[in-house]
DNA sequence: AACAAAACCTGACAAATATCATGTTTCCTT
DNA sequence: AAGGAAACATGATATTTGTCAGGTTTTGTT
């Protein structure tokens, strides 16, 4: 396996990628790779970070307790993101929970090492800009969703989701499964609503099930439900 | 008034604060001067923006709208705050509305010099990123917010945040007054639905009002409610 | 001051969603 | 393979919220 961060496929994917020689050659040097098994916390909510998790491979949710208890998911980090960047960045205990979805992989990078290249590397304090500008126009689409969206349209909208950015196995099943809560999690709701509009999906032939393995049966419909008709 | 930006006090809060004197003086001999009445639209959601909105005086509500034809209040952005600045760093088309909630003035600064500063001066870029990181912290909180709370807690909401940010005139009065539409489009919710939660508000006594504007009576009363007592 | 337009308000009702209770299936551990 | 825990499922019901329809008040303009 690949442990030199300069050989890194993953680093193509994130702000990592506007590092020069030096600077990559000093986070490989310093970096330190960690596994989680499924349902491990990587880190938690009020936690102090001392760095950065690049994630090699696996699926993790980013939370936020609520007052009376649920966990909102805010989004999902899969492989070639960053986390723990915005709490690294302010110096504050970060705002959200990790916790892996299934198996997951990834390089632990101190902070000093991010935030001396910010000092010195305007490109790649850009690079981080941006992809922050990206995660915070995504962060308004799901205000905006969350508000505005019924809990049926939001439904249907993570399935898109799901398939869209993890693709389908060779017999068609979504790549990532989460849980029934999971999802009510992501979209917001009562795990209980979530089951039932799932089992009206069935119903409907929009969705086929095996286990907790889902198969998309109807894009089209669903895509249609989200646009409001 | 003051029209260098080198001396001018609302820099002091934004971003700006961390340009050098050369670069001030760039933006200071650059920028335009721009005033908005009331109800009038600074940018709409999709425009290409050629520069950024600092905020010199009054507040703007930063919207989206949304499938069903209704609009998504995301921010107010007050005196000291940079509008525009997400889209001019991606360099894409805004995904926000920007509309006077009051008499508003801004200096408009083109974008170029904001990009050669962002190459040219670390700081200004790693001022400009925390900037923006609060505003995702900020955006995480109100997903939470809006998908775990009830209409009638983010209403209280809504009230003590606007009597924390804008604070109360003299007689007790909210300095910054919306109308009720607006309050909904912030807190996401019916027009009559908000309406309703006010009229709810003032018979248990924790408001009071006078035409549009409103005194909050009993503060501890909503904090208790958005805690979920 | 008169008028129109916009904002505000309330009631009645319908729809969406949460909650509670209970049963079934699946999955993991031994 | 058995047992138990966790996840999934569904019904009954209560609560919340939205919608429609009709008022009243406020505000701005002539």
């Amino acid at each position: 396996m690949e442990t030199r961060c300069e050989n890194c496929i993953v680093r193509k994917f994130n702000s990592l990628r506007a590092m020069n020689k030096e600077e990559l050659k000093q986070v490989s040097d310093a970096k330190v790779s960690k596994k989680f098994k499924k349902g491990e916390a990587l880190f938690e909510e009020g936690e102090k970070l001392n760095g950065v998790y690049c994630v090699r491979d696996g699926v993790s949710k980013l939370s936020k307790l609520s007052a009376n208890g649920k966990d909102q998911i805010v989004k999902l980090a899969t492989t070639g993101e960053v986390m723990g960047q915005r709490a690294v960045i302010v110096e504050e205990p970060t705002n959200l929970s990790a916790v892996a979805v299934n198996d997951v992989e990834v390089c632990f990078v101190p902070k000093e090492i991010i935030l001396d290249s910010m000092h010195k590397n305007p490109d790649f304090t850009l690079e981080v800009l941006r992809h922050m500008a990206h995660d915070l126009k995504e962060a308004d689409d799901v205000i905006v969703n969350m508000s505005q969206k019924t809990v049926k349209q939001r439904v249907a909208e993570a399935f898109l989701y799901l398939k869209n950015n993890y693709g389908v196995d060779e017999e068609g099943f979504l790549n990532l499964t989460l849980s029934r809560e999971d999802i009510a999690n992501v979209v917001g709701t009562a795990t209980e609503s979530c089951i039932r509009i799932i089992s009206e999906f069935k119903k409907k032939g929009y969705l086929k099930t095996s286990g907790k393995r889902i198969i998309i049966t109807n894009e089209k419909e669903l895509q249609d439900l989200v646009k409001g008709f």
